[in-house]
DNA sequence: GTAAAAATAGCACGATCGTTCTTTTATTTC
DNA sequence: GAAATAAAAGAACGATCGTGCTATTTTTAC
């Protein structure tokens, strides 16, 4: 809610046009962060379409039209949440992960931190699941926004199983499709029992379920250890191109 | 949303308390019943939140008050789609697959109906989806009922699983819980694709998926054919009462 | 038939919604 | 500093929301 001002530049450039970065944003752009960071925790609640101006500004501590001025439409403002949330999603899900080692690791990983954002975190509400409820029958940009952001993720998630193949840690005659669809599931379903019936070890069923589906498909003595230990890339991110190396 | 009105009974029963029955509504039930009917219609599109008395009103060929008038308050209308979703959902889910016979056979029904009812059907916002995003973060009357209706069903499910056990379709270790959780997670999961997503053959995913779970829980060469088929009851329920025989 | 009762419509209320326009304040540029 | 510009506030709009109250119409009971 709160962003502490950044320091005054003490040389401005000699440019005509002000070059503005990521330490030096004009006061709108700090404000406009802050305002897209409150109303992803209240839409975390909510739902993108509880989502309210008159509200968001309540919790902004500013005014109706001094947050609307931002974004020109509520559709933008939904839409800036969405572009947020995927960014997070990157930075908190996506990006770790890829510390773990190519193959069946990296996709533990994936699938355990997709786990805790969906169901453990504060403000755990996640938008890729209530914004497909909501906008299932709603056609519209904020639904191309979200339907976008979820294809780029599941995209990732495939990747990981396809490289578990080609690692040799799972059987060759997997089909990925499938194996993402019931990895899917299980995510679904978690955050189904855990949010909503409030109950006691979803979790656990969820990595139970996890092992279940990979049981099924596991090479019998994988060569683990055998093959070379990747470096991890750094600046990973959820588009292909630099998930490939 | 037209309800044909029924005929005037010819000889009017001679008590003091008029008897009203099923064949014979009050005018005003009729009504109700109508406004439900479209009430769930617009909720499963829009979901109870986006339910809204004055859109209702028009889709009804109502004013406002002559629909709010049967209900209340917007939550009791909600309560009463609520309701009125359970009992299609038993008629049409749970009870034609109580006519298969007991064990994987009633087990396999109760998830075809159920994967029908969610993806494949006209209007086919499942309630029970929808309501537990827009209402896991909100207390109060809605939300119980909802989640009463949730656990009913998958009580009904889990009942299905111990039986199979006790037929001897399943192996004897199989742990129900982790196999209902698994299961309603492939349903989750075909909502989300095929409704949200648009993918192609998500109810041939669902299915195999089934098929996957189940597989690790077989009985190598149950004896399918030896047990005696019981004749199913009629008027089978939710309740647990009616599905022990 | 008539009288009682139930069902429905009509109207208005305060609140909140997204949005527009104008004015004031804060920030940047020079 | 002053001038130019960007950001935020303020006020008001038409719409819609749920709800209450009062007529009017329709259905029941006798």
């Amino acid at each position: 809610m709160s962003v502490t001002p950044l320091p005054r530049r003490t040389a401005p450039a000699k440019n005509v046009l002000p070059v503005r970065d990521a330490r030096a944003l004009l006061k709108g752009q700090q404000t406009k962060a802050a305002i897209v960071d409150a109303a992803l925790g209240l839409a975390a609640h909510i739902g993108l379409e509880g989502l309210s101006i008159g509200a968001l500004a309540e919790v902004a501590h500013m005014s109706k039209s001094g947050v609307f001025a931002h974004f020109g439409s509520r559709e933008e403002l939904q839409i800036s949440v969405v572009r947020e949330y995927h960014a997070r999603f990157e930075a908190e899900v996506f990006e770790p992960a890829m510390q773990a080692p190519r193959g069946l690791p990296r996709l533990r990983a994936l699938f355990n931190n997709w786990m805790q954002r969906t169901s453990t975190e504060i403000d755990s509400g996640c938008i890729y699941i209530s914004g497909a409820v909501e906008f299932d029958d709603r056609p519209g940009p904020v639904r191309d926004a979200l339907a976008s952001s979820v294809r780029t993720w599941l995209a990732a998630m495939r990747r990981a199983v396809v490289q578990a193949k080609a690692e040799g840690h799972l059987v060759s005659d997997v089909d990925e499709d499938q194996l993402l669809f019931e990895i899917h599931s299980l995510i679904l379903g978690l955050h189904y029992e855990a949010r909503f019936l409030k109950a006691e070890g979803s979790i656990s069923r969820a990595l139970r379920g996890f092992d279940n589906i990979l049981a099924a498909h596991l090479k019998p003595r994988a060569a683990l250890a055998s093959k070379a230990r990747t470096i991890p890339a750094v600046g990973a991110s959820l588009s292909p191109r630099s998930q490939k190396e």
